[in-house]
DNA sequence: TGTTAACAGTACGGTAGCGTTCCGATGGAG
DNA sequence: CTCCATCGGAACGCTACCGTACTGTTAACA
């Protein structure tokens, strides 16, 4: 029963993260797949099974994330599977590796709409993909799996740089306090948008990105002036 | 193999979830066993399902969150599991529910002080207690379940007040400018700690709370000037 | 002390995933 | 055109979980 899907699989549920144009992933040793060679017979089974990989999670999360299903929906002999992916592990890691694509660094002059633009790229991130369910069934994998754990690190860190270097260069140009930590802003700036998705599960207000950006790209002066 | 783990059960996987003295939970008319009323049979068992459903899924995720997995850690019988929840979820949302309990407001008479106490607890909470580990199992569920996702905003609605009465007293004794939005201080206070831990997956340094606390706590002035 | 509801334990048939093996088909490279 | 690595499909025995039903026991309450 339960309908076994008739595994077709034509569903195009993983667009690529980002919205952006491509840059390639600088640290992933995994995927290669250079545009220049032919799709060879391998690397078309490859590319069938990853994006069969990412539906599945996004489907039917963790606990329905089976060598099984990731087969049967991409129309592959489980043989296949094992044959490259000696765990489940390993197959997440590369089917989410593949798909990320980092943001694209605005320069419009000004830092405010800077962050703005890549603000609102992570919100529509959030609330206009199936990124967030992806990275949902995600984050409980990577409790329990250390491989995990350093490639999600990784594919943070390659997502906040953009945001870094917008900071960096507003700095350069004297728009921000040079001892401002860019690290602890960026926290600031994205924080609340995954904490809003993935914590209070609200949704996220259309000011919301103009309200963080004022709030934390301030000039921090401490309150040593208290009244009473 | 793998040990069966001989079932004994004894180990003290999960304190409640807030180290401060506890506040009857008021939205939850789940839970009962007011402290008056002696721990009747049926009462007994219920609390070590629910404990060996809360380590179950602390130790194996929710792959591993099995009506058998369960009973077989309370020393119960599947039947008695399905006497009363019909559904994994339902037994899922029992658990997270019963163990919760919110942080007590504090009352040092400094917006700053009071704040710092709220967000060391937070990061205590974070680092040093099994809360982390069922609230990443939890989001995942979460995204595929309405009733859990409920339950998760209720949580974490409860989960804030203390700070959003803190920031409203603040407010009140003028420490804070009146056009401020508490809702969305939270959200900046409290959303970088939770992203350091769920997506970043980075230690949390000790200068953090502080840091967010300087950044956040300010009074916010729009950069109407811009150099150049 | 006797009654009764709740309990642990066990077993059931059924389904699904595991990891591996074999086979025959097929497409790309020489 | 031929060769051969790669592929899909199917089957294997095995284990785990499902949801339900039926035991005999035990603790709470009258």
């Amino acid at each position: 029963m339960a309908g076994r899907s008739r595994e077709g699989g034509k569903r195009p549920v993983v667009p690529p993260a980002a919205g952006q144009p491509r840059a390639a992933s600088t640290t992933s040793q995994h995927t290669s797949s250079d545009p220049q060679q032919p799709i060879s017979r391998g690397a078309g089974a490859r590319q069938r099974v990853l994006q069969a990989a990412l539906q599945v999670l996004d489907d039917d999360g963790l606990p329905g994330f089976t060598m099984e299903a990731v087969a049967r929906r991409a129309g592959a002999s489980k043989a296949t599977l094992y044959r490259r992916w000696p765990t489940l592990g390993a197959l997440m890691i590369d089917a989410m590796d593949a798909t990320f694509q980092p943001f694209s660094v605005p320069e419009t002059g000004r830092v405010e709409t800077d962050v703005e633009q890549l603000l609102t790229a992570l919100v529509t991130l959030l609330e206009h993909t199936p990124f967030p369910r992806l990275l949902a069934a995600f984050i409980g994998a990577v409790e329990r799996d250390p491989a995990l754990a350093a490639l999600h690190a990784d594919l943070t860190r390659r997502r906040r740089e953009p945001l870094l270097v917008v900071l960096d260069r507003a700095r350069e140009r004297g728009e921000l306090p040079p001892d401002l930590d860019p690290e602890v802003v960026t926290d600031l700036l994205t924080g609340p948008f995954f904490y809003r998705r993935f914590i209070a599960h609200r949704p996220i207000p259309p000011d919301m990105v103009n309200d963080v950006i004022t709030h934390v790209l301030t000039t921090p002066r401490r309150r040593t002036d208290q009244p009473t």
